[in-house]
RNA sequence: GUGGCCAUUGUAUAAUGGUUAUUACUUCGGUUUGUGGUACCGACAAUACGGGUUCAAUUCCCGUUGGCCACCCCA
């Protein structure tokens, strides 16, 4: 029957394309479009710019950062949550903030069909503060502690480890205003990375309350107009616009003016200072290793007191962040919920999968001068030969599944000998070989590739034999 | 958003203002149908898009798009 309808598929191709198609080639699907027979112009379709996928060699690595972040977040009591990818655009321009540049060029923005102006979320703290006052979770035992993953979006240009739409993991406790809760948060994000192998250091500062930064920036605006014929065009910009931004330029000129200017931690309320130093006092305990950044502000408009960047030690890639967060006080309050302390971080997962791939081929020139040790773990292969033996074959990798055992095969093929070579190039130390004879008397062959020595086994026992080899 | 470098099959590459665009790897098929690691044969597959110069453009020029990198900023 299908082979009917595939012989209809291939008298339709070949009608229209019939002036490209050479005579003796088959007519078989391709994976560019053909458009219209008029027009024989090849269509082929990419990824968006700064968009990508994950391939299926890279499949592995992205699963393993899953189990990890699931298992930590679970291990330190927050809840797995997910939310909607588009949502209102006012919510992300109201608690990022106008000004930052986030919310000015990098959202995604347009009308929905009845005129909702609706955007592709460029983080996840609104959602979820959205969230938490939309469902009354302040009824909740507090803090309220919730993790995600997720893909993000934000329109900038596509650079080292940035892209369009991104991933990331995140934790967010809201309800606490104890500096307890920022360290945890902190440690989250510092564990989860040395569980996947990665050194990082926390860049942490205090912005203090909202009147501490109100009182600093008078200081500090004030000091840039002093010293204004230095500074850089861009910062010169800045100065009324968003001065905060100054600290961190990267200018020369910016640097050497800020040396001198007066830094936000001596400007901290006395209360804002003690909590910084509790919670600094908190990651000392916990032997995380952190640097005191007077210089960190933060891209969004909602952080008071902690705030905090994370880096890879790794030389060659330090200069992107892995992460940040921070505390956010009044984001509850300001979109629409009661008053309500908060705090919480984000690891943008791509980079961090970066840098694992960056590891991983380091490791592999490694080991590719030293000679070769021979610690491969077993695997099977399950090859078929013969119509009965390939309609069996289910049958037995069913069997074989259910009893946790993984197989790899190609049922598909019928020629033994390409099946042993599929079992060759993904390297199985051991292929089941099932044929007419071994269907009649309900036996299977088990053959090691590496001495070519085979054995027969009873099929009733064959789950018992694999298992044993796996677990070596 | 600004700037620099770049664009040939799935990947990596060669070449040319003028016949059928090179080679390797990968993929698929085969070397008589129940046995892989080698070897041999064959097949599929590319000049990003649009315009200009020219008798003729994949090659030269311009634009667009995309990629990499830096800035801005961030994850």
């Amino acid at each position: 029957m299908t082979k009917k309808i595939n012989d209809k598929k291939n008298i339709k191709k070949s009608v229209v394309v019939k002036k490209e198609v050479k005579k003796n080639t088959p007519v078989v699907a391709k994976k560019t479009v053909v458009a219209k027979a008029s027009n024989e112009k090849k269509v082929t379709y990419t990824t968006l710019r700064g968009m990508r996928d994950v391939l299926p060699k890279d499949g592995a690595t992205w699963q393993k950062v899953y189990d990890i972040i699931k298992n930590i977040s679970t291990a330190y009591g927050f809840s797995y949550v997910e939310t909607p990818v588009l949502e209102q655009s006012s919510l992300f321009i109201r608690s990022i903030g106008k000004g930052t540049d986030v919310v000015d060029k990098e959202m995604y923005v347009f009308e929905d069909k009845d005129g909702t102006k609706v955007c592709l979320r460029p983080e996840m703290t609104a959602s979820l503060v959205r969230s938490y006052v939309e469902n009354g979770m302040q009824t909740l035992p507090q803090p309220v502690k919730m993790w995600y993953h997720g893909q993000m979006f934000r329109h900038d240009r596509p650079q080292a480890g940035r892209f369009r739409q991104f991933y990331q993991f995140g934790c967010e406790t809201m309800g606490d205003a104890n500096p307890i809760i920022d360290a945890e948060l902190i440690s989250v994000a510092y564990n989860t990375l040395r569980d996947l192998g990665i050194d990082s250091v926390i860049h942490i500062n205090s912005i203090g309350t909202l009147q501490d930064r109100e009182n600093y920036i008078v200081e500090l605006v004030g000091y840039l107009r002093s010293k204004r014929s230095y500074l850089s065009e861009e910062s010169k910009k800045r100065i009324n616009k968003n001065p905060l931004r100054i600290l961190d330029s990267k200018e020369e000129q910016d640097i050497a003016v800020m040396e001198e200017a007066p830094q936000i931690v001596d400007w901290l309320s006395p209360e804002s200072k003690k909590f910084f130093t509790n919670v600094l006092e908190y990651l000392d305990e916990a032997e995380i290793p952190y640097v005191l950044d007077p210089n960190l502000v933060r891209g969004l408009d909602y952080y008071t007191n902690t705030v905090f960047e994370i880096f890879t030690e790794d030389e060659e890639l330090a200069s992107i962040a892995l992460g940040g967060g921070g505390r956010y006080d009044g984001l509850i309050e300001q979109l629409g919920g009661q008053s309500t302390p908060a705090a919480g971080f984000a690891l943008g997962l791509d980079r961090v999968v970066t840098v694992l791939k960056h590891k991983q081929d380091k490791l592999d020139k490694e080991n590719s001068q030293k000679p070769k040790e021979e610690t491969r773990t077993n695997k099977v292969f399950f090859a078929q030969l013969g119509e009965q033996a390939n309609k069996k074959a289910l049958n037995i990798l069913e069997n074989l599944r259910r009893e946790g055992l993984t197989v790899y095969h190609n049922l598909a093929k019928s020629s033994l000998k390409v099946q042993m070579e599929l079992a060759n190039k993904i390297g199985t130390t051991h292929t089941l070989i099932l044929g007419q004879k071994e269907v009649q008397d309900g036996s299977i062959l088990l053959r090691n590739m590496d001495s070519g020595i085979q054995e027969v086994v009873d099929q009733k026992k064959v789950a018992n034999v694999i298992r044993k080899l796996l677990q070596n």
